[in-house]
DNA sequence: CTAAGGTAGGAAAAGGTTTTCCGATCGCAG
DNA sequence: CTGCGATCGGAAAACCTTTTCCTACCTTAG
């Protein structure tokens, strides 16, 4: 239902047609200034015979605001990315806004030129996430004041806005539960040290465990995988700390144990109650039982990350870093 | 180091720095019109030490190309859509363009509202995935010609690009290998046959069956799950028909018949050959023994994607149903 | 030495919108 | 009936870049 002729209509053809100047449609439009009734409704009309569309790119140009935000990751669009990105879409678009997607993977070299390419295309703040093995670099900005977040990823500057889920607070929710279930010897299967995350997490193991008066069980450190879940879990099993609950570091471990306990006679949760970490859909509904695991609410970190992005290319500055609560779904393996 | 006053450094400022015209600072910059070589090299060395950037939306105005297209997700950037993005956002900042992401989540309104954010935003075209249950409704462009290309996807106009993965001849190659290592009574457990990806992938298995002269196997239909998996492969192996392999649907569902086999003190694949569908990591991986699984190469299908897209907008229409070779991964269970 | 041709670089328009500023018209009051 | 004020709407600048066209200068050849 376009004009049919001569290419996108402008706002000279909505003028032309309702018979003013394109200043009053702009106005009409943005309901700025002071029009009478009728011309209003007049402009509105040919509006939308026309299907006219403002060009943003026009109104940007003047304005100095592109409404979009660039998104890096250097996840290459992992599964944790993906609710975060699903929030902070969700939010931004309710508020007229767009995401310009880039995928890093960690190459310092890409990340920089996905930066020139985000800045040549005027956006207005960046959002940058990755896997969270550690702190990063700051994104260097060359100088130029442009709201930056870091959701799910660590700027090593202290004056950078950095969005996290709470893992220790996450891991002392869990064990707090397992304990008011009743269990005393509760251990703990993980993963590497070296990530921030999996410290956290036995922290709050260790806290919850301290405020109950219970002794701290073992704590195992291994890969991410369920064949390290099923490894370790059997070691500590035929270890002296006979275990009545095990919080593990991620989901897929947490099936690891569930497997290697089925296996080895032990029921789960009656014998050994089991917590996963991250609440992985096809993980904890996969897992035999299904599994109780920590949610890291991703999708409400990236909704957060968001609402302040909004916040910040308002002109309100943010710093610091921001732990968001994780919440505890409870299935049939504690 | 901008330059520390009034906002961002414009042509303007460059031109003054480097003592020229603002026409000839744009020639330099992109090795147009006739100019000294001393003069050039003046102006770069002005932009380089302003560190100027040029504004894309200005050069977008101009020549009505954003450098910019708008993939509208309906599958909350799912795993699916994840290597899918990956490999047309590669393609496409190789190219200096970007994605822009939405998420329409099956929701038609939802689509309607980021169609038109995106059509405001000057997008130069359009990319359309989703879980790909059925054919959808083409996009409704409202007559403006622009580049839409339905990937993992599936438009219900002939006129539109659609790229898909070859499920028939994944499945057709699976079967294949499975025939030229002795197998001869090979099975067939699946997903709801609303799915066309389930038709398609029956008959491969079918074709190749045939060309070796072997009897069709049964064929199970279940939901795309591990418990399915499991179900269903119990049922299979007490049924009169004794199979040596299974085709399955997708991994989850190979991961629980491989489940089911070795509780039942089946082995695999000495006694029973599997082969899965996705090539997903984390369940190939972890499947016991590692699955051998059909790759849709979704990477390399929004590769190409990004590719087609690139000619589109360069003004090469293109139509019809494409699909991508899929490749078989080997590891132990076949 | 003069004229012609070629080349370097500048001036200005175009692209679509917002916004400011100003002029004109209408109505009402004196 | 005249004049003032308020309100409506138009003209034009500004945002930043590209590109076309043109001028002026230099070089070379006659």
């Amino acid at each position: 239902m376009s004009d049919g002729r001569n290419g996108p209509v402008t706002i000279h053809d909505v003028a032309r047609a309702a018979g003013v100047s394109i200043g009053t449609v702009s106005k009409a439009l943005n309901n700025t200034g002071s029009l009478a009734p009728a011309t209003r409704e007049k402009v509105l009309a040919a509006v939308k015979a026309l299907n006219f569309r403002p060009n943003v790119l026009a109104k940007s140009l003047h304005t100095g605001l592109s409404g979009t935000v660039g998104l890096i990751s250097n996840d290459s669009f992992g599964r944790f990315t993906m609710p975060i990105m699903e929030g902070l879409e969700g939010v931004l678009s309710e508020n007229g806004m767009g995401v310009f997607m880039c995928n890093a993977t960690d190459d310092a070299e890409r990340e920089k030129a996905h930066l020139e390419q985000l800045l040549a295309k005027q956006i207005d703040g960046i959002v940058v996430t990755s896997r969270r093995a550690d702190r990063r670099p700051a994104v260097d900005l060359q100088g130029i004041g442009l709201p930056v977040i870091y959701v799910f990823s660590h700027s090593d500057d202290p004056d950078d806005l950095t969005l996290l889920p709470d893992d220790e607070g996450g891991a002392f929710t869990a064990v707090s539960h397992l304990i008011q279930s009743g269990r005393k010897r509760i251990a703990h299967v993980t993963g590497p040290d070296h990530f921030e995350a999996v410290r956290l997490r036995q922290k709050g193991w260790l806290a919850a465990l301290a405020q109950a008066g219970l002794p701290p069980g073992p704590i195992l450190h291994g890969e991410w995988s369920e064949a390290h879940g099923r490894a370790l879990t059997t070691e500590l099993m035929v270890g002296p700390f006979r275990p009545d609950a095990i919080l593990c570091g991620n989901d897929r471990i947490a099936r690891g144990a569930a497997d290697a306990l089925r296996e080895s006679g032990l029921r789960v949760p009656e014998d050994v109650a089991l917590v996963g970490f991250d609440n992985w859909k096809v993980m904890v509904e996969a897992c035999r039982p299904p599994l109780t695991s920590v949610d890291m609410n991703l999708r409400e970190l990236g909704a957060e990350t968001g609402r302040r992005m909004v916040q910040m290319i308002r002109g309100t500055p943010q710093s610091g870093t921001i732990r968001l609560p994780c919440s505890l779904v409870l299935r049939d393996s504690a």
